[in-house]
DNA sequence: CTTGAGCCTGTAGGGACTACAGACCCTACC
DNA sequence: GGTAGGGTCTGTAGTCCCTACAGGCTCAAG
């Protein structure tokens, strides 16, 4: 163990980072590589500190990267946290803009959900042969924007 | 153009398909190597022919991809609709564990949207130059089932 | 002071596309 | 009929987002 129990809590490792966030320290390498996490500071043997704060992000673009945001999304969404020299006005766009594509995600999965959630009761515990509610996925789902 | 107008719909083209979809040419071919798309059927002259069918399923894979699904699971949620050799108990089981995933994801992207929202609402047309707001991102989302 | 685990850097591989290249086909215009 | 242009075909190579491997440095333990 490196981190001293006096230290303001800013003193795990990459691997400790990559555990507590689920993921491996490859993936960390990689988002620093790319500028999505930034360089961490480094202790004197030249290992990467990281705190509370790259734990918090790396979940956040983790997560998102789940959620199909692309890294240039996450960028955008990011750079609001990072806060350059966005007004409040340019903020204020972006926001708005995510905000159209992720209740159009929220929909999409909501129709999902729901055909789904018909699919598993009306099958439930039942061994229908060839049942007929997977017809429902294609005729319910006219998933998506186009 | 190929199509004729007395056959039943079933003659577009790849790229009219591709078109009809929002992607491109090769992205379809890459899905039906994998398997994710079938074969479809030719004309005389070599020429793919799709339909309906086909583009459903196309639109389908590619909102799920948008949606963060791997091809493996939307090659699990449309073996639903391929209705191989599945008991009903199966299809049950598959779709409940599928609700999990997508209810998770619902919930995250509603936190996400509810900050942003917020952010948004706060900004609205203000020119603050260092936007208190933007912590929120981070103070509120403490995303994920992790 | 050696052993072994963890960190460092660089580079190569895999999944999901994306782009390019050369040949075939088909309509249009001459 | 011929040919120019575009669309389709197949194959292969490249890109993006990681993931895995290789060789060397660092550190705590025995």
């Amino acid at each position: 163990m490196l981190n001293k129990p006096d230290d303001p809590l800013d003193h795990v490792t990459r691997n400790g980072l990559a555990q507590a966030a689920g993921t491996n320290i490859e993936t960390i390498r990689y988002y620093e590589k790319i500028g999505l996490m930034p360089e961490p500071r480094r202790a004197e043997n030249g290992y990467r500190l990281y705190g509370q704060d790259a734990h918090r992000r790396l979940k956040f673009i983790l997560r998102g990267r789940e959620l199909g945001f692309t890294i240039e999304e996450l960028k955008g969404l990011l750079s609001l946290v990072d806060g350059g020299d966005y007004s409040c006005g340019q903020v204020h766009a972006m926001t708005v803009e995510h905000l159209g594509n992720i209740r159009a995600k929220i929909g999409d999965l909501m129709r999902l959900e729901q055909t789904l959630a018909d699919m598993s009761t009306q099958c439930e515990g039942g061994e229908v042969p060839d049942c007929p509610i997977i017809d429902k996925l294609f005729a319910n789902i006219e998933i998506g924007s186009g």
